[in-house]
DNA sequence: TCTAATTTCGCAAACGTTTGCGGTAAATTT
DNA sequence: AAATTTACCGCAAACGTTTGCGAAATTAGA
């Protein structure tokens, strides 16, 4: 079965091209009768309007380019279906492309970007992206690029991400009101600006406000690297009573570690982490964290989006503020 | 800046647009010197082809729709990140929505993608889709659709799923072979087919080959179900040697209880669930599980799109094959 | 040297919309 | 009854490609 067209409705009602897609938009011009009938036929015909003419006309295609590092990832997940429930809301669609973390990826998906001509792309850097001549090229086209989670560093560009110094130091602040002694602080991947803030953050409030309490700072790259580092520091003489998980990641490990040596939470030592609250939960008790909602972040990126859209440019950091969730591990 | 067209180039190099058009893709009729011409001016001024204009003119998108219930899954995430990576190596993109399991989601996001002229829908049904009639629609207008995970009952449907019989049956082989005496079954929502499907193949193993094994049956509808049904089970006065979770959320909730209660896994009780393998993981000893990789599934989908849009119709059934992954549990 | 084949390119239509502008007939005002 | 307004509607161009066909220019064949 062929696509029904404007020009099929004109044909079979007598009526041009113009007249039927004005008819279909309730432009005051067509009088309520035509606009009956062509209503009726376009129902009866299952029309529906060409998107790709549409743009090519409009010179806006009502969808938006989304890159990701890896979509099988709670954070992004959440992110994306965020953005999604608010595309939609707005007649928009997404396009969602993961770099897998890998530059040339990225740059691929953006050509697709490009060649699709997305109303506006929403970006996660690829960890090791320095480069971002290929994100000017967005805007040289005029379309809109709103970072989130891993931004450039310069002012020029759109960015929303979480309020990473606030959480580390919600999370030290728990820590010291537990009236922990010893603590050890496990962070992420120390090439991610991401850990290194967060690190700073956190040892630097805790050496302000609680300069007695002894604390050990790890970076790992895993969960297997995590529950290493933490089987290898509990081994001491020195027992730790409070462990900081940065990310899922690492607090995946630790309490596998935690599990196998039976250690009971949180009598016996004290948990908390970072985290968007769906790993926390599957452990009982339920794991304190700061929360980092990559929905509500989705939610603040949209919005800037569509400012973007509107009112020109509008060049700002904004971050989605953090909060505490009590669980049961402190 | 204005987008560079076809019709930039030719007034720039003093060309027709059909000689540039053609010269870009190496059309035989062009001389190789006015390719190389025709290249250089397009390279230097980042000449992108315009999508739209393309599937106006062609009437192919190079789209691919999916929809999914929930992107925030981790089944699904695997399964999209796999039609993702099949998807770019054959030059396609992605519209990635989710229905939320909610019908109406489902219709619009079917007239997106109608009105984006896809090459072919990847489609999860929601939960209680009875209709399918909108699905016809789009075979109608020559738009492949491979169903997969939850699929329409009919035969005349291209679709791919996992082999839900077998998953149950492996599962209860591993049950038998552990010498289990009482087990507690639990199972998803009992208005999915795919609940149905697993529990009668269980059951229906365990009766005929472990007809001594007293089995308990019970549907929950979510993780904190699934925790109060292992509860209310465990202090009966019989004991539960063995517990069987279908899915992941019902091994969430099964571990929540487990840990809460203090059993040891698998002295106490062994456990075993049905699962891509990232829940599993989370624990000390890992859960033994049968595999469901949505990401074998995405590929097997992809294939069968490929199938589909070159040689006419492939109505056919496949299914992906589950294994057992041995973790401590058992 | 003259015709025939070949190489290289341009013309123009088409894909399905949107929209400025102009036109006709009816309704309203003088 | 003539002049003006109003209500409806159609013409045609444009968005950026692709592609069948024909034409000019070049080369080969005799």
């Amino acid at each position: 079965m062929t696509n029904t067209t404007l020009k099929l409705l004109a044909q079979q009602l007598q009526l041009s091209i113009s007249t039927v897609s004005r008819a279909l938009k309730d432009h005051p011009d067509i009088s309520t009768a035509t606009k009956a009938k062509v209503h009726a036929l376009a129902n009866s015909l299952d029309y529906e309007p060409n998107a790709y003419a549409i743009q090519l006309r409009t010179q806006s295609s009502k969808i938006f380019g989304v890159i990701v590092p890896a979509i099988a990832n709670l954070f992004y997940d959440s992110f994306i279906a965020a953005i999604e429930e608010e595309s939609r809301k707005n007649g928009y669609a997404l396009m969602i492309l993961q770099s897998s973390n890998n530059i040339e990826n990225e740059l691929n998906n953006l050509k697709i970007f490009r060649q699709n001509r997305v109303s506006g792309v929403f970006a996660c850097l690829s960890a090791h992206t320095q480069n971002l001549e290929v994100y000017e090229k967005m805007s040289d086209r005029d379309i809109p690029v709103v970072f989130f989670d891993i931004v450039p560093k310069e002012n020029k560009y759109t960015k929303v991400r979480m309020a990473d110094e606030r959480c580390a130091i919600i999370a030290a602040e728990n820590i010291i009101q537990r009236g922990a002694k010893r603590v050890l602080a496990l962070f992420g991947d120390p090439a991610l600006s991401i850990s290194l803030k967060r690190k700073q953050a956190f040892q630097q409030f805790m050496e302000k406000y609680a300069p007695k309490t002894h604390c050990t700072y790890e970076h790992t790259h895993s969960s297997l690297e995590a529950e290493a580092a933490f089987k290898k520091h509990l081994n001491k003489i020195q027992k730790f009573d409070t462990v900081f998980a940065m990310t899922d990641e690492i607090l995946i490990g630790v309490m596998k570690a935690i599990q196998a040596l039976n250690i009971k939470v949180p009598k016996e030592i004290g948990v908390i982490s970072i985290s968007n609250g769906f790993i926390p939960s599957l452990y009982h008790p339920n794991i304190s964290y700061v929360e980092t909602s990559g929905y509500e972040l989705g939610k603040l990126a949209f919005v800037q989006m569509l400012a973007n859209l509107k009112g020109g440019k509008t060049l700002s950091e904004l971050t989605v503020d953090a909060r505490f969730v009590e669980g049961g591990s402190m």
